[in-house]
RNA sequence: GGAGUUGACCGGGUAGCCGCUGUGCGUCAAGCAUGGAGGAAAGUCCGGGCUUCACAGGGCAAAGUGCCAGGUAAUACCUGGGAGGCGUGAGCCUACGGAAAGUGCCACAGAAAAGAUACCGCCAUGGCGACAUGGUAAGGGUGAAAUGGUGCGGUAAGAGCGCACCGCGUUGAUGGUAACAUCAAUGGCAGGGCAAACCCCACUUGAAGCAAGACCAAAUAGAGAUCCUAAGGCGUGGCCCGCGUUGGAUCUGGGUUGGUCGCAAGAGGUGAUUGGUGACAAUCAUCCCAGAUGAAUGGCUAUCCACGACAGAACCCGGCUUACAGGUCGACUCCUUUU
């Protein structure tokens, strides 16, 4: 995504974009984590793993990021972070997507600017494999 | 000015937009106000608080500490002092009780690594000589370490064999709270190192940890089977007592894994004054300074500069250790120059 489209985005009143992160769009439970393992698609680019399950109401988001994986809690917090900011200003986007965040090691070595660029594409190769089903009763093999 | 020692401190700033989270005010809605990582939050190496476990008594074992005095809630930390070592010096380093209670170990080299021994050498006797026998441990050589050091006497050659001084041990006196220091007398050469090897001596230690633990709500079956047993079982870190308690163990099947508290006002911070060489303590004034729980403390843009290191709270404190871009301040030492 261009650099200016993002910034018009962030120059747009809240009230008309919605872009809040608030405790109802994140996934609190563990049963909410297991039917999301349980059934899903997933797209994956340069150490980044998105999981997504389809037809549940709103978007929510979670992360799973093994300590054994990025070792640095501060390492571990920024890319957090990073995803929920770029969760936050696509979730317009995203539906009725129920997605894990899964992280491995060399994903601590990139900057902000280049694991922003990476969630940018994601997200669109998400939109676009969900489309495809013609519904969410397909079970994945994962 | 250069080189260095040491004690502290800071750890990008500003503005805009969009977010997260604690608290307060709100018609408990919208919203507004306000607080929001560190010096190490890290490693989890010590010490405490707090909580639970018959409130924990005795012995053994185990673990830890190890010059002295003080500080402290406590310590393995800190401060001051002593001793030894390093440095021209400011300063720095030390796990710094005991090796004539015992056991064990000391690679390679070397004659020999500890109560034993003699490779070369030196000396005496015998022999033409090669050499043999005896004496010796001064000199050489090996090694990280070799049986006190220097000098004189002594001797065939030598040797604490004798003497003087030093060193070592014992006793006394003086100074010091003490470690220890100084002085005097006296003993005789006992005598290698390692006690972060076992060990001995002195002192200390009950255990487990916030997933501790307390409460609320929901759900359920206070279920069934087998085995063992009252000189028993279970609990109390290991064992034996003691104490408390009264069936216990295994398997099958079923259910919950939600919420509130613990949880942030504390051995708290800052500033004065007083006491103390100091660590620190006392008194007064003043401030409230993160509190998440699939887990907040952020993202983007602009701009400035010295171009931003190591790194993220999870019950809380006190230390230690380790990591760290760059920068600031104080005190002191040595060298050089100028006056």
């Amino acid at each position: 995504m261009p650099r200016e489209e993002r910034g018009s985005q962030l120059n747009c009143p809240k009230s008309l974009n919605g872009n809040s992160f608030p405790r109802e769009i994140r996934l609190l439970k563990r049963a909410e984590f297991q039917s999301v393992f349980n059934q899903h698609q997933s797209v994956q680019a340069r150490g980044i793993r998105l999981l997504a399950r389809s037809g549940e109401p709103g978007p929510k988001l979670g992360f799973v990021i093994a300590k054994k994986q990025i070792r640095m809690a501060v390492q571990r917090n920024r890319i957090k972070r990073l995803g929920r900011e770029s969760f936050r200003l696509n979730q317009q986007k995203l539906g009725s997507l129920h997605i894990i965040i899964m992280a491995r090691g060399r994903v601590a070595q990139l900057s902000n600017q280049e694991i922003h660029t990476i969630f940018d594409t994601l997200w669109n190769k998400l939109i676009e494999k969900c489309k495809d089903l013609p519904s969410d009763s397909s079970i994945s093999t994962g």
